[in-house]
DNA sequence: TATTCATTTCATTTTGAATTGAAATCTCCG
DNA sequence: CGGAGATTTCAATTCAAAATGAAATGAATA
């Protein structure tokens, strides 16, 4: 899913504040949208490369380049995507808290705004899917070390070492998470 | 694709050397061909974890544990794979240097060898997913900051400020990857 | 060269995840 | 309450990546 599709609706929110929306300046064909859905798409690669699926990545990558909160009409409607995907996008990403939900005054709707640092959304990726794979393969490893106890004696040697071998390698790996997780804090 | 399926045919290579072949020690059903699927599953996961088909990792999981070298059949008829994903595979893991091909003396077969160190087959996420998608996305942050001169002076400087923000993060995340290199070396 | 077996290639099929969209549910306002 | 959105849910659909398998190619033998 490209997310620079075709760029249906409005071009800025009606919102609440009208700060600093001068009349003129409808310069090109709307470069503000066009760096919003840019960054959509880069956003889109980069939740693919995490593994999660790219509309977060769309959708986040909106809000980030988004002056103010957008609704999630708003959403669907720039991005061209489902109310579905943006629903259950928009969920996983406050669960995240890579984004902010609110209910502006007396309005129905509610709007949500990116958090500007990055980390929530990349932590993510360890948080949710390195790690747990991690440690379950890990596991794994222990059980097939048991089993190799019931080899012949040359054929457990050598097993009992590459296993301990792969072993060490999750080790450091576990090890290695904290300081990861460190550096993007 | 859960590679611990059916277990097709034979139970070790025939192969050339009869060295440690002892003909008792048939104990259980087998617990080392359970090993070799189990080190493939493991691998498999790896493999998808890191956004790769997960049969390169059965391939290498059970080159991992195999006492002597496989040829191709013996490498489908263990993982129940077709011909066709064997020999991609093992012609990818054969260019991340994961595997060792080997021709021995008057044989007519290819029979392959996993390289123990497990660099190889990590880096190649490395290099050839982070790397070139992180390359992607600075350039397309940076035709974004252009597109953001011609927004409105307001719009323009927090625009600027946010799209800044991005790239030094893509700027960390690629002067972070040496280091973890270095750390898998 | 003819033959046999190993390997590669690639058009088709499978599979699983993401997305859709419409119905059900929720929420707020009068 | 009643109704007008807004939002969620979820069965059905779509889609892309991976796997298949059979035909084409390649390599070694005699």
């Amino acid at each position: 899913m490209p997310p620079a599709s075709q760029a249906k609706a409005s071009l800025e929110t009606p919102g609440s504040a009208g700060a600093s929306r001068s009349p003129r300046a409808a310069a090109s064909p709307d470069p503000l949208l066009k760096i919003q859905l840019g960054m959509a798409g880069i956003f889109a690669d980069l939740a693919d490369l995490l593994g999660n699926p790219s509309s977060l990545g769309s959708i986040y990558g909106l809000l980030f380049a988004s002056l103010e909160p957008l609704s999630m009409d708003e959403i669907v409607g720039r991005l061209g995507i489902s109310t579905g995907t943006a629903s259950q996008g928009l969920r996983r990403l406050v669960e995240l808290a890579a984004v902010v939900p609110s209910k502006t005054d007396g309005e129905r709707v509610t709007r949500y705004t990116a958090k500007l640092e990055l980390r929530p959304f990349v932590a993510m990726f360890l948080e949710q899917r390195l790690f747990p794979r991690l440690k379950k393969s890990s596991e794994s490893l222990g059980s097939l070390d048991t089993l190799a106890q019931s080899l012949p004696p040359g054929a457990k040697k050598e097993l009992d070492l590459r296993l301990e071998r792969a072993s060490k390698w999750h080790r450091r790996a576990m090890t290695f998470l904290p300081i990861v997780r460190r550096f993007l804090g």
